[in-house]
DNA sequence: TATCATTTGTTCGTATGTATC
DNA sequence: CGATACATACGAACAAATGAT
């Protein structure tokens, strides 16, 4: 049948061969591939070349397989949710942000008390081991299924100075925003995007597919002196979601600048 | 030695014997794993099984593997570079962005002709199949050797209305800005965020190692009536590299935003 | 430079378990 | 229940990369 030689090892010739199959559109999305066995006769190899073929091409993201049944052109579509970044404010004072409302909490959230990593401490300009209160819900958009991951951490030094923060760590955050600004704050918000593999737990609460990763947003919430009073992190499949920003130009002179 | 029955699968309850290992601190980042031998000993299993277990925590990104050494376990540091999406103006009209001055072109900048795709089409609001002129850069920063790709595309529509555009895709996005902004366009960007596992290609081209997901970014240039102008799009690893953006509070009324 | 032991990569074979229909 | 298909597990052999001798 297919005969090729190319890029070495005998599994990884199999593998751009159905890759390049899935991508001419021989194999159309969402249909079922040939299975092992046929894919042996094809290429004429043995069961685990064929399995190592698949493996690779499941850790590209371009198969899924379902015990039983078979493997599955993944439908590479675009995400279903665009998660827009933004933060907007009404004349009464009260916080609009887009998708703020799109999330049911999927069960009860719990509040519970921690200390700062490295990470979290970094983005808190703390250090290690600081005291913090915290908040985790579990979301979930009904309307595409898509789940989510969101964490309120807020420090003691703040609840300190603003004891309303620390009386119910589980508000939802338009409802901080409002609390500070309503306390004298003048907020402004910074966000940092990673993405990564998720964790064996956050693959499965999350019910993420195999080879997704997720987005990790870090979002401070500052006070006027730049400070940073509030962190909440949210993480979500990249399969569904996709978030977005708005730039505008400034007129001060940027910095360079560097981790 | 560590028996364990759990959660099925014989390599699942191995890998999940390394991964606490590794969490735990036994075994230090960095360090090199015991050989597929010494764990075949340990758990009392076979090879196999043993790298079925290795094959699942390389997935996670737990560990790195290499050829004729062995495991290691992965560093897990955070990024190393952060890169500030955001755009300044000087008062000579001179944009400048944080980062913009870091990269390096690894290779002469390829410039061509494309057509939208379903999604660039989406972005730029065209229909697919529009022509575009496109150029794409391969940079590299020398201080982390982190290796990133970018593409600018133009719709002939637009180079058509602005001339100067089509002259030299290649230019810097700088460049493109002020050229726009001396038109008399009053520039205003936005910024998609997706991560997603790399094609080969990709892979390849940013040397990055196993289970490293990229970070696809995508900046439009809107003009004063809020028509796309330029696309571009930023592709790097997600294991060096985090993205970054300001948030102000508006204070129009936000809508929903669903795509 | 060349060789060798160690370690991972690849490929075959075979058998059995388990999910789906 | 049976047929099909993927999952798991064992065994064996050779190839290829690495580092030290």
């Amino acid at each position: 049948m297919s005969e090729i030689q190319r890029p070495g090892a005998l599994y990884q010739q199999v593998a751009a061969a159905i890759r390049e199959a899935i991508l001419s559109g021989e194999f159309a999305p969402d249909s079922l591939l040939p299975s092992e066995a046929q894919l042996m006769a094809r290429y004429e190899v043995s069961r685990p070349t064929v399995r190592n073929a698949i493996a690779a091409l499941r850790a590209e993201g371009l198969i899924d397989v379902r015990h039983g049944k078979g493997s599955f052109v993944r439908s590479s579509g675009q995400p279903v949710l665009t998660l827009e970044r933004r933060i907007s404010r009404t004349t009464e004072g009260k916080f609009v942000m887009p998708n703020g409302d799109i999330w049911q909490e999927a069960e009860a959230p719990a509040a519970y008390r921690a200390r700062t990593t490295k990470d979290t401490g970094h983005l808190l300009q703390l250090d290690t081991d600081e005291a913090l209160f915290g908040c985790d819900r579990l979301l979930i958009d009904p309307s595409t299924g898509t789940r989510a991951m969101h964490r309120t951490l807020i420090p003691f030094e703040v609840a300190e100075i603003v004891p309303l923060l620390a009386e119910e760590p589980c508000k939802r955050p338009a409802a901080f925003y409002r609390l500070l600004t309503e306390d004298g704050h003048k907020l402004s918000w910074s966000e940092t995007v990673r993405a990564r593999m998720p964790l064996p737990d956050e693959r499965a609460t999350m019910k993420l597919p195999d080879a997704t990763p997720i987005l990790h947003l870090a979002r401070v919430t500052h006070d006027t002196d730049n400070r940073p009073l509030i962190l909440e992190e949210l993480r979500v499949g990249a399969d569904r979601a996709e978030v977005s920003y708005r730039i505008t130009a400034d007129k001060q002179p940027a910095r360079r600048a560097r981790a």
